[in-house]
DNA sequence: CGCACAATTGAAGCAGCTCAAAATAAGTGG
DNA sequence: CCACTTATTTTGAGCTGCTTCAATTGTGCG
């Protein structure tokens, strides 16, 4: 199935109808190579898009070079939904590994949301555990010390991709350069691969060769201090 | 008049009508103590806020004492409007400043959204606005070193708190101290001090006895590389 | 094979941290 | 209004986590 229709119903009771209409409103799949720039910074997009395959990642960039990687985008993510509400992007989406992204027009979202208003609710909460996620990122590189934060981005990396495509057994498919890392983590290359050579002595995890593989999931989550109940899909209805 | 619907009305056009409907969902001010929490991490509060006086900030809490303070909600922003799709606050919001806050039931919410659809999407704005906001918070903690983050951050709270009832000529009530700060640039509550200093000897700017005094806002600027297209009101049908 | 790029390691420096004490300011009760 | 207490700010000193610079090794790929 369609991984945002999918993801869609994990964030709410929708109905099939919903479902269908959601999907009629995808555009049909577009490929973006590892890399490439989904939408520019600043631009002023009339889309948002869904990723059906692969991980991109949302930047800020500063002056000479230096960036801040925002939060990582894994399939059934919706990008930039908010960007609906946008009239200019403050941000890029860049590819991290070859993409699938479906463009879902703002036009369509227009008539989507007058005739199915629960859908519109859906998509706000899947921005809004998108904001929980910025404020774990934001807790991580403000107070977590290198060894601690490298873990815990780890761990949320494994919690999110586990059930993708990209979960190959106990590892994961996230080939992210160290300095891309770095640029996530907010410290340096050099650092991060220390961290890194930390992490694989301490038999935790080893990322390498496009792939981060999970050792010890109970002790990277000690390491990283990491409690995964962000993550959890929100029901409005459930629970209480 | 309520500065929550005087940003909404920044924010997009949205009638008389709309205006009355909104200020006649927002039940009477409540007045919280400085240092009171307004919704506690955790808690499942059926409501969200807008603040019609003083300053707030949203926090997130770790073991030990240490906690990174997410952002800083003024006069006329929303609180966790996006509560309103959130089960569980992941987060809590103090009050820096005594408060003035009006609770605006999620109940209340859901109907005016039914009869005025547009409402809906300025809310959504003024969230959006508020995810701008951390975003650039991520960039300073992440990527500014500690004078220039600092600079950077007295430039975003002036920027915001010029037009409120906090801005007294040059100044602007601002009575936090440094060890929260700290806590919000990610720095030790040592070293807050002595950038601050180091602004002070500079002629940039004081913070000091309630007060954030800009002496140099150009200079200021440039010491922490503040562009604050980010801040801007976001109209969806202007421009263009 | 050989090129280009990414990862690794070493070494030196510094920004920012912790610890600890002194100086100011802010409350509080008499 | 003063004397006292308590919190906040300021300063010093020493340390370390992280950075930068630079060189080496490893890896992927035409």
């Amino acid at each position: 199935m369609n991984p945002f229709i999918k993801r869609l119903i994990d964030l709410g009771e929708i109905s099939e109808e919903e479902q269908a209409a959601m999907l009629a409103a995808c555009q049909p799949p577009v490929r973006v190579a590892a890399g490439e720039d989904l939408v520019q910074d600043g631009s002023q997009p009339g889309f948002s898009m869904a990723i059906l395959s692969g991980i991109a990642f949302r930047y800020k960039g500063l002056d000479q070079g230096r960036r801040q990687i925002i939060s990582f985008q894994v399939p059934g993510n919706g990008v930039d939904l908010y960007a609906y509400a946008l009239r200019r992007l403050d941000h890029g989406v860049q590819a991290l590994t070859a993409c699938e992204v479906s463009h879902i027009p703002h036009s369509s979202l227009d008539q989507l949301i007058s005739i199915y208003p629960r859908l519109a609710l859906t998509l706000w909460r899947e921005t809004i555990q998108d904001t929980s996620i910025m404020r774990e990122q934001m807790v991580r590189i403000g107070q977590r010390p290198a060894f601690e934060r490298t873990a815990n981005l780890l761990c949320e990396m494994a919690h999110r991709l586990t059930g993708t495509e990209l979960q190959l057994g106990e590892a994961f498919l996230f080939p992210i350069g160290q300095a891309t890392l770095a640029s996530a983590l907010g410290m340096s290359p050099v650092h991060t691969n220390r961290i890194l050579k930390q992490l694989r002595d301490a038999n935790l995890a080893i990322l390498s060769r496009q792939r981060l593989t999970i050792l010890d999931l109970g002790g990277l989550r000690k390491a990283g201090h990491f409690d995964p109940s962000y993550l959890e899909p929100v029901r409005l209805n459930a629970g209480i």
